[in-house]
DNA sequence: GAATGCAATGTAATACTATTACATCATGTT
DNA sequence: AACATGATGTAATAGTATTACATTGCATTC
């Protein structure tokens, strides 16, 4: 069975860590982008700008686009989400701090989205790049496909 | 010197490629598609839909936000065109028939993007995303950073 | 403690990207 | 002629993102 959200006890571990990670780093995690996190890290996987902003409005809280943007432009300057752009979509980081190097395996079936921070997948390839003179961006590749659990529904029903 | 857009020649044996490669395919290269091809390969670099739509229009064409996207749908389906997500802008890719198998290298300062065509690029991290039971799609990957051009430009003035 | 400056947020409007739905037209087939 | 099909025309709308400007709250300085 595949997971639906997130527990919240994960959720609020999470936060914590983010806490901590913007405290330790001085930048201001206020009470909006600290909710706005929140219910990215707790849709588990990448969520619509807008969607957010449904979420954020249901709760009560004001809002239009631009309280939406920013806040996801603060959170990913500071790594706690990132931006998938072929996808429309923020994802929660689930390792501030980390060098977010490597891949997002991005599911066209089921929407699902996994992380996986390894430079050591990308390094290869970005190394070669050099032959080109282009100097890659730091940061997650997107990677479309098809995610274990759709691919077995596929192949066996 | 950079290339500011193709030459008239290079643009008529690029579309000469594409006619014979959708006369092989029974494919129907319509007027209108041509068209679209044409402008995609004469800026030689990624181009916006609604700039498709507004040099259509400039030409005399009827035009619409469909007749762009239809048109470049097609051309996507031939392996003529390439949709780059995270740039919101299509490439005309030089080797219709290709496998089109390797990377994108897209620069974020100038906006000029070089298709590479070599598998033997992602190969190696494609193999090891099957650790994750993920299945990658065909295709390029998109990788941001900074071309040859514009890092001599800001390394050297 | 009033004035100033700054970061964050509120709000309205708008720009840009993409799709849906339905009408029309040309062409080939029965 | 009637019909089926693929391509295009057209209007409307959905979805994504930004701009511009007003306001608020708080810290600093005088």
């Amino acid at each position: 069975m595949r997971i639906k959200s997130l527990h919240p006890d994960r959720v609020r571990a999470w936060l914590a860590r983010a806490e901590a990670w913007c405290r330790a780093r001085g930048s201001n995690l206020t009470p909006l982008r600290r909710e706005v996190l929140e219910l990215v890290i707790a849709r588990g996987r990448p969520v619509r700008a807008y969607e957010l902003l449904d979420a954020l409005r249901a709760r009560g809280r004001a809002g239009s686009p631009p309280t939406v943007y920013r806040a996801l432009e603060f959170l990913e300057a500071e790594g706690l989400v990132h931006r998938l752009s072929a996808r429309k979509a923020w994802l929660a980081c689930p390792e501030p701090g980390h060098d977010h190097a490597g891949v997002v395996l991005s599911c066209r079936h089921c929407g699902r989205a996994l992380e996986v921070d390894d430079a050591s997948l990308v390094e290869p390839l970005l190394a070669r790049l050099d032959a080109y003179g282009f100097e890659p961006e730091a940061g997650l590749l997107e990677v479309p496909g098809t995610c274990d659990w759709c691919r077995q529904e596929r192949d066996h029903g």
